[in-house]
DNA sequence: TAATTTTGTTTTGCTAATCTAACTTTATAG
DNA sequence: CTATAAAGTTAGATTAGCAAAACAAAATTA
């Protein structure tokens, strides 16, 4: 079995590779705050059950055995925040820090039965898609914000931050999954994007337009 | 704070001076599998965070903070039993593993939120009493099944083992809690007793008398 | 291309949780 | 009331996960 330590390094390659295309030893110390020398020693560990392919100052890459791995944890995560907001009720800016430990419980029953109950979702409550059983990863290709162009209509479908600061910024605004906006402006110097939406104008700094993912 | 070992061990200390009054190094060792020199060091770790009296060769006793922290896992440990029953439709032979790992989360939000979906329930599945927010924990004094006399009728109100093999062998015998049985008749020589319950007469060995409390 | 900076690795060492083997204390049985 | 058995402790190792210091490779830059 795979310790939660593990799967954290899993998780966190996964989602560098996502983002960065490569990961290297150095990035993936910074993301999970861990000192260098622990990294190259876990990846060595990892090595070994075939999950990463490692060799010395080459870049990091999941075997296809570890992104399996990986997605399920995703899997667990994101069913967990699903199941947390539609069940229990928790609000979306609540849900992440909770499935951070629901994710390593091993338990495929308690899992299929959130799937179930959720009647199978696609994404969870930040938009991102949730892996199917089999590892099935389907990734929508979507845009993000602070790469729209003035007078553009998009819908708000996915956030690549959650963080609750984050997210209690948007509700400030009221801007939730599903909501269409009208860019009406681009600053030239700071990027800061101008919306219209639901009778309202609101600014967005490029920061957090950055981290929003429209269609 | 504390470790999921830790919790493992206070929850223990409790369940066994519960159930044996005194526990000894030996007792708890054989309880959780492990050897007793590291039941020892242990109880010096936890000594030492004055979670535990130890004293060489001596019994062991949780301290007043350990057993207002034993009962918070214990607290989590029930409300899940509970919140996996009513909430998510598992049977209660499915609902012990489960909570054996959730127990360990951190999260008072996530068992405050259970605790109220379920509208602050006073025992679990299996009838053990869920202690409040504040660590108290009514313990009723509940009769031995087996230690009933013939022509006695009672109520089955709890179960003291958890395991999935014994409440599926009480599900073959459509007991469960609330049902009230006579007692029919106690054999003499091995103590099994006969009851009738709903029409129905059936034998129960005193090994699973002794585990069926009674009111 | 040689020097310097950045990145990554090796070595050494720590803590938590576990074990085995050897020893000591307490309990028990003649 | 000793001798032995049972229970408990101490000592020494191991593994997982981490870090600091020292070292090595690769990339940058002058």
């Amino acid at each position: 079995m795979n310790t939660v330590t593990e799967e954290n390094y899993l998780k966190a390659l996964h989602h560098l590779a996502d983002e960065l295309g490569e990961v290297n030893v150095g990035v993936l110390s910074k993301h999970l705050n861990i000192k260098m020398p622990t990294v190259t020693s876990m990846m060595k560990k990892l090595a070994d059950k075939e999950l990463v392919h490692y060799e010395s100052y080459k870049p990091l890459k999941l075997t296809e055995k570890g992104v399996l791995k990986a997605r399920m944890v995703i899997r667990k995560h994101r069913l967990t925040e699903m199941f947390l907001e539609k069940v229990m009720g928790f609000s979306w800016e609540e849900v992440h820090e909770i499935a951070e430990q629901i994710e390593h419980i091993n338990s495929p029953l308690f899992f299929d039965k959130m799937d179930e109950l959720l009647e199978y979702p696609k994404a969870d409550p930040h938009g991102s898609p949730i892996p199917n059983r089999a590892g099935e990863l389907v990734m929508e290709k979507l845009r993000k914000l602070s790469d729209c162009l003035v007078n553009e209509t998009v819908e708000i479908c996915a956030v690549t931050n959650t963080t609750s600061g984050f997210l209690q910024h948007l509700n400030l605004r009221a801007i939730t999954l599903g909501t269409v906006v009208t860019i009406t402006n681009v600053d030239d110097y700071d990027k800061t994007v101008t919306v219209t939406y639901n009778e309202k104008t609101t600014t967005i700094s490029a920061m957090v337009g950055g981290q929003l993912l429209v269609r």
